[in-house]
DNA sequence: GGAACGATTGAT
DNA sequence: TCAATCGTTCCT
């Protein structure tokens, strides 16, 4: 039961997130996604990502900034949640320095803690289907448009440490959804892991 | 003021 | 393969 007493020491602290963004996204695999909620605690696995970054056309930052995408200009380590399809929230992770918008979007957990919780929350049963994809895990773990420009060193919603991952664990790929900057490596996942959002 | 478009999901 | 559904962004 790894995120249910984490101590202060295995919070990821605010420097993990202040480098390279394609870096932050490879190494937030194996690390654990905790919320404390008001209907109890909900952790999982980050087993999928990818990283926005400047110059890319397909980051919201690209055209520079605005109302929706200014958390991604903030300080590294904060939340940059964004409405979408309208119906759907999809989490990000603020990273390099202040200035500079680029983040990493969370595209999958496996579920760890509080699975009953989250099954409730998404109204399925299935594992696979609890936590398998961007806006997916944003309703499975309780996140709103709320926790915008929440600090991920702090509770109720934090990073903690979790598994090391070796470079053949990891596969890259390009980015899912997108229509520009879709030829960069710039999705990283689990390649063994069966709750990534696609294969 | 108006229109086009999503970093998706779930059903067909 | 396709509809759902609406805030954000950009154009007029």
């Amino acid at each position: 039961m790894i995120g249910l007493n984490y101590r202060k020491k295995d919070i990821l602290p605010g420097s993990f997130y202040s480098r390279e963004t394609a870096v932050v996204a490879r190494e937030l695999l194996g690390k654990v996604l905790v919320h404390k909620s008001g209907e109890g605690l909900t952790s999982g696995i980050i087993v999928e990502t990818e990283a926005y970054i400047q110059g890319d056309p397909s980051c919201h930052a690209y055209r520079g900034m605005t109302p929706r995408n200014r958390a991604m200009f903030g300080p590294p380590g904060r939340v940059y949640i964004y409405f979408t399809y309208g119906m759907h929230h999809c989490f990000n992770v603020v990273t390099a320095n202040p200035g500079v918008g680029e983040a990493v979007l969370v595209r999958a957990l496996e579920p760890l803690e509080g699975i009953d919780i989250m099954r409730k929350r998404r109204g399925r049963e299935r594992l696979r289907e609890i936590c398998s994809g961007p806006a997916r895990l944003v309703q499975a773990m309780g996140l709103g448009p709320t926790m915008y420009g929440h600090d991920l060193t702090a509770e109720p919603l934090v990073i903690i440490k979790g598994t090391a991952i070796s470079e053949e664990e990891v596969a890259v790929t390009t980015r899912v959804g997108i229509s520009t900057g879709k030829d960069l490596p710039l999705r990283f996942y689990l390649k063994e892991n069966v709750y990534i959002s696609r294969k």
